[in-house]
DNA sequence: TATTGTTATACTCTATAACTATA
DNA sequence: TATAGTTATAGAGTATAACAATA
């Protein structure tokens, strides 16, 4: 088999975002919450409600699965759903008081503990690591995943 | 809110892995394994075998989980387990015929793909992201794990 | 008919802890 | 006692398909 060299980069990139998913996943346990949770209260936080398709859309959980993970959520009292008034079939997914609460200390919390890792880097180096991660994105998704984009 | 200048090197790197991953999704699937059992089968390619313990380091799965998922993999005949002759405790996973196949035809046919991906890269590129990401990955394992210094 | 969301299946992953067997 | 791996438990995410209600 001929050598591949840019397999070194695809196996760094998937085990630092490993490593990462890990660290965060760590924390967001701690926390009471599942990675799924985390990312639903994240993605509902500084909004008035998310459609319930749109949530599903930006966390990448499809309809079936959010159901059962939004039933959690509701369980714990951190989001409700509010009937659509325009649109009988659809809901908003909202945070509660709690939820804002959870929000408005978790969140914070979790970037202080990211923080962490990021001590010893300088904005440069920021800057460094984005353009050098774009332009790898960009390259998987110009080369074409057969995914729909609607917007 | 304070601005966190690293929350775009977070984005992109999730991003950046998810367009690899969506990328190379559907040949999994096609396979009929899970995420989990894929980076197995990729980790113990071109290998003699990794023990039970370091395959659980690797994947950042944990030993109980492991021996689950393990288990479907030897169900499925592509993996199995190889006692080690010095430690009666210990294990080695090993790829059987089977799973060198399934690596040997699927890997290929993903790197054909993703060659097109680095066909504007060079080896320094290369050797650029890696360090890039290794120091990331260093971080986040650094600052997220209190194991006793292992190395 | 098409769309939104729920329900029903069935499976897999997950962490944790207790357990066996080696060392 | 310590380590490697299994087993047991309970929960949660996952895809998929069938379904109800609404448009």
């Amino acid at each position: 088999m001929a050598a591949k060299p840019f397999l070194p980069v695809l196996y760094e990139l998937a085990r630092t975002f490993q490593a990462f998913d890990s660290f965060s996943a760590g924390h967001v346990r701690e926390l009471g919450l599942t990675p799924s949770q985390f990312d639903i209260i994240a993605t509902l936080g500084n909004t008035q409600g998310i459609p319930f398709k749109e949530l599903g859309e930006k966390t990448l959980i499809t309809k079936g699965t959010l159901t059962g993970v939004v039933d959690r959520l509701v369980e714990k009292k951190l989001v409700k759903r509010v009937a659509c008034p325009k649109d009988g079939r659809r809901q908003y997914v909202q945070l509660t008081a709690a939820g804002e609460q959870v929000f408005a200390q978790v969140f914070p919390e979790h970037l202080a503990h990211l923080e962490q890792v990021f001590s010893g880097y300088t904005q440069q180096d920021f800057d460094n690591i984005v353009a050098v991660l774009q332009k790898l994105k960009q390259a998987f998704q110009a080369t074409g995943t057969p995914m729909e984009e609607a917007e």
